[in-house]
DNA sequence: CAACAGCCTGACGTCGCGTCAGGTGCAACC
DNA sequence: GGTTGCACCTGACGCGACGTCAGGCTGTTG
């Protein structure tokens, strides 16, 4: 079986500029050419292809590429094992600017400002583990967030004004209740912190009484997101915190 | 509070020319020159320049980033909503990248090819929902992955003929089991498919019964992987594929 | 006051192609 | 047998996003 530029091209995804480009600076060139001059690749040529592009959208200059799988020590399962590696090391980053972008906006609802530091820290000389150890802890559950980005991707302007007064709504309840006197623990409050989860749930993903727990710990544990409740109300922070704990007990 | 073009380059993970060229072509301008002209950037200059660097990172040509931050529509939860979603866009490429180079992990372990089209179909033109929902469905327990992910990244050459060599056995004790007419639904039968399960568990990811069932699965349905238990012994495939499955029913 | 780090503005180089321009090979249709 | 059309060929220039000097200014510290 053997493919011209044009075919390879199409099944690659690629221009067949790119092909000639390959070609002349020796990355991957054709096996054989035909008699009037026609590139023609085999098999093995779409190995190589197939390498150089992963390679290359992990970001490797080309001449890095070549001297990679040029490397006569290097067999095949080498190659795949270290794009895969890359290619997890990538899904962290991923999902760490993910986290990034979430954090900004659940700031910005809030009217709360991350500092320089926080807001670049996505970028920079990044640091796998690091990330991978809290993105990990704080998103393990990647079925939550996929859910949460396919829900609020399709959110128009209206959509997000609707959201924030619903939260208003709830945090406004919430602040009525502890300036009543009711416990946080008491069945009213819990039962309040049951519609914020579920108002979660509905807007962007799947919040299991356990990451509500979580939630509710970052509200007193993160200065920016306890002074944001203690703007609406002092101690409000606190309440709602052991508000949600409790209705995480209580539900398990 | 305001920085040098250093201070920003060091913060914001880029260099200073960098900075200097996306001041000459209007993309990001300090909004200050000191007396000396040195460049001053203040807190807008940051929030913009981390709008820049996400979308650069995600691709967009600075000309196209330009003018969508210079969109007097577009307020900046746009910005962060486009951004989420175009990160979620990649999450699943990259998973599905992951999702590629595993298989032909696994193909090439088991002595199958893949077809061409397989093989690149992952670059291409990329249509986000068919690989999402195809992504998803099998790869949907993200820590699972994860979890393979850092194991077999870290692996020698050793390592994987170690594992080769563990997994033959267990394809040729069930081979032998079929051969002297035990049950594929035996307790014999299961225990070995415990093992084997629990090989994957110790060598990839966590693989739960449910995983296993699924992986069962493939094997009496994807050709190519039923070709390869054939080719051990007639009729392995579907021995295999029973004996994991009933193995999974017991266990729940 | 000298040294040195950090800033400045050109200006040229590089990488990975895109994009013509001008020509060839070959099958199909008139 | 001509020509139309498509896919291929080889230069060659262009471009985006900087990297990398070169040559010079600034301002703080020993």
């Amino acid at each position: 079986m053997s493919w011209t530029v044009g075919e390879l091209a199409r099944l690659a995804g690629v221009t067949v500029r790119t092909l000639h480009h390959y070609d002349r600076i020796g990355l991957v060139r054709p096996s054989e050419r035909t008699s009037a001059g026609h590139r023609s690749y085999d098999a093995r040529d779409l190995d190589r292809l197939q390498q150089v592009l992963l390679y290359r959208e992990l970001g490797f200059p080309l001449d890095e590429v070549a001297t990679l799988l040029d490397d006569p020590e290097a067999d095949p399962a080498v190659h795949l094992r270290r794009q895969h590696r890359l290619l997890r090391d990538r899904l962290e980053r991923t999902q760490a600017m993910v986290a990034a972008v979430e954090k900004e906006m659940e700031a910005r609802q809030m009217g709360i400002s991350l500092t320089p530091e926080e807001r670049f820290e996505v970028f920079g000389d990044w640091l796998p583990e690091e990330y991978a150890a809290e993105a990990e802890e704080r998103w393990g559950d990647t079925e939550a967030w996929a859910q949460s980005q396919r829900r609020t991707a399709a959110m128009s302007k209206e959509d997000w004004q609707r959201v924030k007064a619903e939260s208003d709504d709830v945090e406004r309840r919430f602040a009525a209740a502890l300036a009543a006197g009711v416990p946080a623990d008491s069945t009213a409050a819990q039962d309040l912190a049951e519609e914020h989860r579920q108002q979660i749930s509905r807007h962007f993903y799947d919040c299991s009484p356990e990451v509500h727990a979580g939630l509710g710990r970052m509200y007193v544990e993160d200065e920016r997101f306890t002074a944001h409740y203690e703007r609406v109300a002092p101690g409000l922070a606190q309440y709602v915190s052991t508000a949600v704990q409790a209705n995480a007990a209580r539900q398990s």
